[in-house]
DNA sequence: TATTATTACTTTGAATTACAAAGTACTTCT
DNA sequence: AGAAGTACTTTGTAATTCAAAGTAATAATA
């Protein structure tokens, strides 16, 4: 038997990070608001996790405007998809040992 | 959009409790110095995160002998074997979701 | 024009979690 | 007797997580 847990990815860890990765991987873009309505968290918990996230280079941020409106937008990067997919092999395989 | 991570279990966001309930789900029980092996972590740690799966009662504890020698054996209880299936399942939907 | 709201943060501080290291009790092997 | 192994517990520290409050800029409302 091989350890198991070896190949998944520490920032991965986080169930928020996870669920701003898994958003982001579905949509071009999405906004700060829509975010954190998604996944529930206040708006400073979204941002240290978003921080987190851009720190490592997984999630890009574009900031813009709806109308007059400033509109910051979230995406993931090349290397954040890169990473995130090879989180869920990593993930696919644990469950696979068990067959 | 739904919130992908609503259905997680959050004793299962800690990698070492998700690595010893993957190897315990393949194996009927594992003795504490094979996970600790398996998931290399040291001995005091793996007791403690053990201690959170038992309290949570998705861990059962057995202790027994190998002719002499104590040897103290864990194995997934129902419970666990439920909630950790319910978790993957979480985790399937959360993937899936991304298309 | 004043004030209230919204967006997207940063900062602060507290609580929780995680971890390594050391210590312990019991047994076994040499 | 002494060393080593097993399965812990305890201790202390470091890292992580989080809510709440504060902030700056702009926009909408009265």
């Amino acid at each position: 038997m091989k350890n198991p847990i070896e190949n998944l990815n520490k920032i991965f860890d986080s169930r928020i990070r996870l669920g701003i990765m898994s958003a982001l991987m579905v949509n071009d873009e999405v906004n700060f608001n829509d975010l954190k309505e998604l996944i529930q968290v206040t708006d400073g918990n979204l941002a240290s996790h978003l921080k987190t996230l851009e720190e490592n280079a997984y999630v890009d941020v574009k900031k813009g405007f709806i109308g007059r409106k400033t509109n910051t937008t979230y995406a993931v990067t090349k290397a954040g998809e890169k990473a995130f997919k090879a989180h869920l092999q990593a993930l696919e395989e644990m469950i696979k040992g068990m067959g």
